[in-house]
DNA sequence: TAATATCTACCTTCACGTAGGTAGATTATC
DNA sequence: GATAATCTACCTACGTGAAGGTAGATATTA
């Protein structure tokens, strides 16, 4: 027992260490290769959730074999915690680039909306992975991070200004974030979730143009009225 | 071979004769525990999600073994089917039951809102299934009926009406589903989703009632006006 | 020729499904 | 109303396959 940990251990060392330092100076056909997995481990995780998601598929995707991605992600939840921080970021960023410009609390307010509904519709994976992530518990793995706060944050910032300057009624931004935000997630989710003859293509202008109008007539009831 | 197969295919004939049976006419401890398996595995598939289930864990909380679920399910898929399909007839039982009466056609839509709000509440691990379930792509295993499916007929029901009575503006009921229903399972599925700090109670009533008066706002919003 | 990138082959674990057994309750038979 | 036959509601033990992880070999590129 004893005689078959040690040299693991030691492995593993080596191994950590010899990661860390790719991490800083990685080949350009090494990165090319981890994007792709990262791409492709997102469509899976989407597609079946983390436990039903199977690495074979990530590797057949991408036409590696499953082991080399193991040469970039030391294990699935690792892997998975890569995804799901990459989502969060761009989707922040992207809230921070279009809320840019707008001073007024509620044509803030309609960018934050706007951003995400577009992000969603743009990277429907991502709403998905968003979508089981708010069934879970708590968080998945030891990844601190959970999407509902960073979310709940940006909206925060952005209602409670209002409601400071008046221009907003008293709300709560986490009532914001259920009732209107949630709309987005669920616009995306839903396209095929509906017999074929109900189903839809979230991406449709027509279809996309319609449901921004009804979430903009939403958040301003709910930010303007009681 | 032959000579194992023949008798297995017996066995298997006169078991499944005995559980029909045994449908139409069951004891009252089996029917119990039948009913414990149910809840426990509400629970554990509404915390885990299908896959990252384990029988096991149902079994240890009924307080049985693992193999005493088969005699009662055939298999996880059905038993899970079972849950789902259990949920669906008790969340449209209990619309119906709360939409009697009503008659006015935004009345029927807010009856249906609070069914919807209450029902969820009152059964936190039908919200996080139905969350899960609608990350899915498609229906889970042979089970055709889908959650989306199911409530957008209620829902349509009862704005379709409304808008050919005149009293509501012309608006899809998807949207509505998609827009203004969605509330009440992200009110639900994210309360525990926040920092401990931010983290709330669902039934509180006194945040129930804030978050009701907000979908009703959402609501009226959503179908008197654009 | 050294590092990077990818492979083949193997090991281990885990969870489902299946076979077969048994104590106690229920029904049939004398 | 005793006893034999059967059924119910569990059990233990095992077989099996799928998936993740690991070791070590091999190809590629600078």
């Amino acid at each position: 027992m004893a005689d078959r940990d040690a040299p693991k251990t030691v492995n593993w060392g080596r191994e950590t260490v010899a990661k860390i330092e790719r991490q800083v100076a990685r080949q350009p056909r090494g990165d090319a290769t981890r994007r792709s997995i990262l791409d492709a481990a997102e469509q899976v995780f989407a597609d079946l959730g983390y436990a039903a998601a199977r690495l074979e598929d990530v590797a057949l995707s991408v036409g590696i074999r499953r082991p080399s991605i193991v040469y970039y992600f030391p294990n699935k939840q690792q892997l998975y915690d890569e995804v799901e921080s990459g989502i969060f970021t761009a989707m922040h960023q992207f809230v921070m680039e279009r809320m840019q410009g707008a001073v007024d609390p509620l044509d803030r307010l309609l960018a934050l909306l706007d951003a995400w509904l577009d992000f969603l519709v743009a990277r429907p994976t991502a709403a998905r992975i968003i979508q089981r992530l708010i069934a879970d518990l708590g968080p998945r793995g030891d990844n601190p991070v959970k999407f509902s706060e960073t979310a709940l944050r940006d909206i925060e910032t952005v209602v409670d200004a209002g409601v400071k300057a008046g221009t907003f009624h008293p709300v709560s931004a986490m009532h914001i974030l259920n009732g209107v935000a949630a709309g987005a997630l669920f616009y995306v989710c839903n396209a095929g979730q509906l017999g074929t003859d109900r189903s839809y293509d979230p991406a449709d202008p027509e279809g996309l143009k319609q449901f921004r109008t009804l979430l903009h007539t939403l958040a301003r009831a709910a930010v303007l009225a009681g």
